[in-house]
DNA sequence: ATAGCACATTGACTCAAGTCAAAGTAATGA
DNA sequence: TCATTACTTTGACTTGAGTCAATGTGCTAT
């Protein structure tokens, strides 16, 4: 409704209700890649665009019934599962374009829970109903297969970073994953604002928030990032790859 | 059609390739689960029973093309990746009655390894007929849909034992996993042999063999376990469960 | 502004797991 | 059968990341 348009960062909302899946600027990403048009159109119908939650709204809670899963249309979202003694362990984090809570349909339920890192729009797809159009349009199945098996591999990822990666080889890979996702939106890949805390960081990369603060300092004092807070400026994307990609044979500091 | 029963350990090789998933007795934990009678023969159709495969073979490679999806039969499977700097993160061990190869699904390659820990048969289900074949039966494509989301809050699971928990946290939950898969199969839930080395178990778990070793000697000296080589005694399984204190839905040993 | 609180950094010290090294044991094959 | 190799265990020592503690910084709401 609104004809101004808001530039800047995702997280300006784009509270544009009519937006529909062909002219969603995310379509290339999202679930619509790879439909034709009618395809899409179909997919529109059954696609709930809810109004923006904010910071700290939950999406979805672990234990709770399973019914959709859920794009993310601006924003940027964490999901966390609780352990037996209480503890949470943070499984990832969802920007733009990217769709979450494919774990709750194996039992039905959410195995985990979604929290808005700061204020967010989603795109809700009701499960039954993408079951169904599945069935007719074999595109979108085979997309959806897709886009399942692609967070099985990115789990295998983190499982590989959690398991084989020093701290230091565990921040400069999830830096250099937000930046290829933002720019697979055309963001920046070299400055932006990390959505999460340190906390959050430490949580899901299974360092302490000292041990987090202390590998972006040492980053730092190696010219290598630039961080103010949340804000990150990646000064060396070369060194940061060479970091992340393991290579436990030491490199010169400056 | 032997129709003499050998029983022992899943190792022991069924080679009776007239088996079909109607009489398979996994079929209540494999694809086949939920279908009607007609549904299965339709799935039966596309599944291609193999002859056995040998320890150390391969099933498919880390990169090559991908065009089906395996279900173990008998034997054991373990899946690994390689980094880029050549070392290997094994992401899981499949055992009968349990899907692997679905990481190919996203890029049309396989993004792991699959090699056999023992003599192993498999069945092969050709990726694009169980496409086809599941925009046809609502159930089979619920079914494929879950199993993909099983695999995901597994891998989560996963990480978050490399995440938070300590050497012995981690083999205790290995062992209750294996235990529990075990005795899905209406095998012992207490004593079984362990299909993979100690490299694999280390590997797995994100620690050193050394420490697999120290861990599982010191559950021995509790009397928990009693381990000869590949061989595991449980003799303390509440304890063993509060050492994990991870939850693995187990039921009772026989 | 500024009080209060949540989040982030830094330092000193500890400890769980890794590394290195040396036997010990099982598996395989000529 | 023994020889060779691969796997496993055990011990001594090191180290990267955790813990504990203190301080710093930046929001939020009055």
């Amino acid at each position: 409704m609104d004809t101004k348009v808001h530039l800047a960062s995702d997280a300006t909302c784009h509270h544009d209700f009519k937006t529909n899946c062909s002219n969603c600027r995310l379509n290339t990403l999202c679930l619509p890649l790879a439909l034709e048009s009618k395809d899409i159109d179909a997919l529109d119908a059954i696609v709930q665009r809810s109004k923006p939650i904010q910071k700290n709204d939950y999406l979805f809670h672990e234990g709770g019934a399973f019914n959709s899963i859920y794009a993310v249309r601006s924003g940027s979202i964490k999901a966390y599962a609780t352990t037996d003694d209480g503890r949470e362990q943070v499984t990832g984090f969802y920007f733009p374009g990217e769709l979450l809570g494919m774990d709750g349909i194996s039992r039905n339920v959410h195995a985990s829970t979604a929290k808005a890192l700061e204020t967010s729009a989603v795109c809700e797809i009701p499960f039954d109903s993408l079951g169904l159009l599945s069935a007719k349009i074999p595109n979108l199945q085979r997309h959806f297969f897709q886009l399942m098996s692609r967070e099985i591999t990115e789990d295998q990822q983190l499982i590989t970073l959690l398991s084989k990666n020093s701290a230091d080889e565990r921040i400069a890979a999830l830096l250099l994953s937000i930046s290829s996702r933002n720019a697979r939106r055309q963001l920046s890949a070299n400055r932006f604002r990390l959505p999460m805390s340190r906390v959050d960081i430490g949580n899901y990369l299974g360092l302490t928030i000292e041990t987090v603060s202390r590998v972006i300092g040492r980053l730092q004092k190696k010219s290598i990032l630039q961080v103010d807070n949340k804000e990150v400026l990646i000064l060396n994307f070369q060194a940061l790859t060479e970091i992340a990609h393991t290579k436990v044979g030491q490199q010169e500091a400056s």
